[in-house]
RNA sequence: GUCCCCAUCGUCUAGUGGCCUAGGACGUCGCCCUUUCACGGCGUUAACACGGGUUCAAAUCCCGUUGGGGACGCCA
């Protein structure tokens, strides 16, 4: 790209709920510019509309930005020299634009109410125009004021879009040109001066000199409105930012991604176990790719290697099936130490353990054995509360699979071999168990440990059996047997 | 409706005019390994939306069609 100028990539967020996956993707993308070019990260809240935004979004979503990794060199909590960066906090300077595209004819006062306007698109509606403002306003003459203002109404704000075009060219998409005859005079600033997205942006996009602009898509047909801004501010062309428009990231079935067809929410995901880093993998190969056949990365090479021009202009589909595989990846790659750190708060919040430091052990001892069985980290407790809850009792509908004589015959014989052990480690149970069942009783080694399995794990699908009793010890391990005997 | 964007296996993608009888990954299916479940290994499956050009040569460039998406707010 063609700036000089170091870097300067803005993420601006409206907080109206929690950070959905396409907010993530794009401050995923807008990161890795920022970190690949050696540039500035700006995180900006976008909270002119008092309606909807409220502060428990706006923290969710710096927590949840930290959360992944996702550091900002100037915004919220850390400050810089551009800011404030809350759009709420920058209301007068938004004022004083507005009263400058005023004066300067750029801008003009609109006294038409929502009704009448809703009515008019109506109008338009049906004789298949294009619905929009229709510049009723743009004239006004003193009288007309005086008599609107007498009628006691307040004016809003709205913005001249002269005759003539836009174009500008987009990062990823090239040129892409507007004629003005369809992008209608918008509103700046509502009747009491509070500023609209279309001012806001713009203004703080110069202030803050953003050098480049990463968003969706859906922006795209606002751009033309946007740099009318910046003429009206008297930006010179070549200091527009660059603007990049990403791809969409959909639903299922083509739709947009919603609850119905594949969780948003990034908070859901983290509740599920998925790592940060898996997330922000599988967010990066969601319309952009590094080039190679290599899929599994670090953040460290996505920095390295991420560039706008590798971008797609197709939207993607998402696909919860290859996010869980790169999950599996991921934590399969955890050394055990980080592995424990991201297990024992899904233990604890499931109350299979409470925190004791002697758990705590247990809990580390027995993670190796079933790292490479999950996919993401809310399996771990159904996975290990075996080795946990006190009162073990194993399911009527598992039990029914060992009360056969054979089952009960392999359980006799296992326990009998069981008790006299000497030393309690899972090579001298295996073999043990080994010579007795298989060897001399000459049963299938799937049959032969199934029963077992079943009366020390509760379930006929565990982590392996001769670990898993190892864990247990043996005064439980018997204790375990001697209970799905039958008298 | 109007404008804008988009179009390679089921999905994510590689591909920037010859290296493409189109490569990888996820998924699917099968086999191997195996104490269950997994992991791992091997193999399988399946795509350039359609129609015209341009060119010696097109998945790649151009035009059109079709299909999908977005925008058209005192939301962002």
């Amino acid at each position: 790209m063609s700036n000089k100028q170091a870097v300067r990539v803005r993420f601006a967020p409206s907080p109206t709920g929690d950070l959905h996956v396409g907010n993530i993707r794009t401050a995923l993308f807008d990161w890795a510019y920022a970190r690949h070019t050696g540039g500035k990260l700006i995180f900006r809240i976008e909270d002119t509309d008092t309606e909807r935004v409220t502060d428990q979004y706006i923290n969710a979503a710096i927590e949840t930005l930290k959360w992944l990794g996702l550091n900002w060199d100037e915004g919220p909590e850390v400050g810089g020299e551009y800011g404030p960066y809350l759009q709420s906090q920058r209301l007068d300077i938004y004022a004083t634009w507005a009263q400058k595209f005023l004066d300067q004819k750029d801008a003009y006062h609109c006294y038409c109410s929502a009704d009448e306007l809703e009515e008019r698109r109506q109008v338009q509606m049906k004789s298949n125009q294009a619905p929009g403002y229709d510049g009723k306003c743009r004239d006004l003459s003193a009288d007309q004021i005086e008599k609107f203002k007498q009628a006691g109404r307040k004016p809003v704000v709205r913005m001249r879009m002269p005759d003539g075009e836009t174009v500008f060219t987009d990062a990823i998409r090239g040129e892409v040109k507007f004629e003005h005859k369809y992008v209608p005079d918008f509103v700046l600033a509502r009747a009491d001066g509070s500023p609209l997205y279309t001012l806001a942006v713009a203004v703080d996009d110069v202030l803050m000199k953003i050098t480049h602009v990463l968003r969706g898509e859906d922006l795209l047909s606002s751009t033309p409105r946007q740099i009318r801004v910046y003429q009206a501010m008297g930006v010179k062309i070549e200091e527009y930012p660059i603007f990049a428009h990403l791809p969409f990231v959909m639903g299922q079935d083509n739709a947009k991604l919603s609850k119905r067809n594949g969780e948003v929410s990034i908070a859901w995901y983290r509740e599920q176990g998925f790592l940060p880093e898996a997330i922000c993998n599988y967010l990066a190969l969601l319309g952009w790719s590094p080039g190679d056949d290599k899929e599994n990365i670090t953040m460290a090479e996505l920095v390295e290697l991420f560039t706008v021009e590798r971008v797609n202009s197709s939207p993607a589909r998402f696909d919860m099936k290859k996010l869980e595989a790169i999950n599996g990846d991921k934590i399969r790659a955890l050394t055990l130490d980080e592995f424990l750190g991201w297990a024992l708060p899904f233990l604890i919040n499931s109350k299979v353990i409470s925190g004791q430091a002697d758990e705590i052990e247990v809990v580390k001892s027995a993670l190796p054995i079933i790292q490479e069985r999950i996919v993401k980290l809310a399996e771990i407790p159904a996975m290990l509360s075996f080795l946990f809850v006190k009162d073990f009792k194993v399911a009527p509908e598992e039990l029914s699979k060992i009360s056969d004589a054979a089952s009960q015959n392999v359980l006799k014989v296992a326990l009998s071999k069981v008790e006299v052990l000497s030393s309690w480690d899972h090579t001298s149970i295996e073999s043990s168990l080994r010579v007795a069942l298989i060897e001399e009783l000459g049963l299938k080694p799937r049959v032969a440990f199934s029963a077992l399995r079943i009366a020390v794990t509760g379930s006929h699908i565990s982590p392996p059996l001769f670990e898993s009793l190892q864990l247990l010890g043996k005064e439980r391990s018997i204790d375990r047997i001697k209970a799905v005997i039958s008298k």
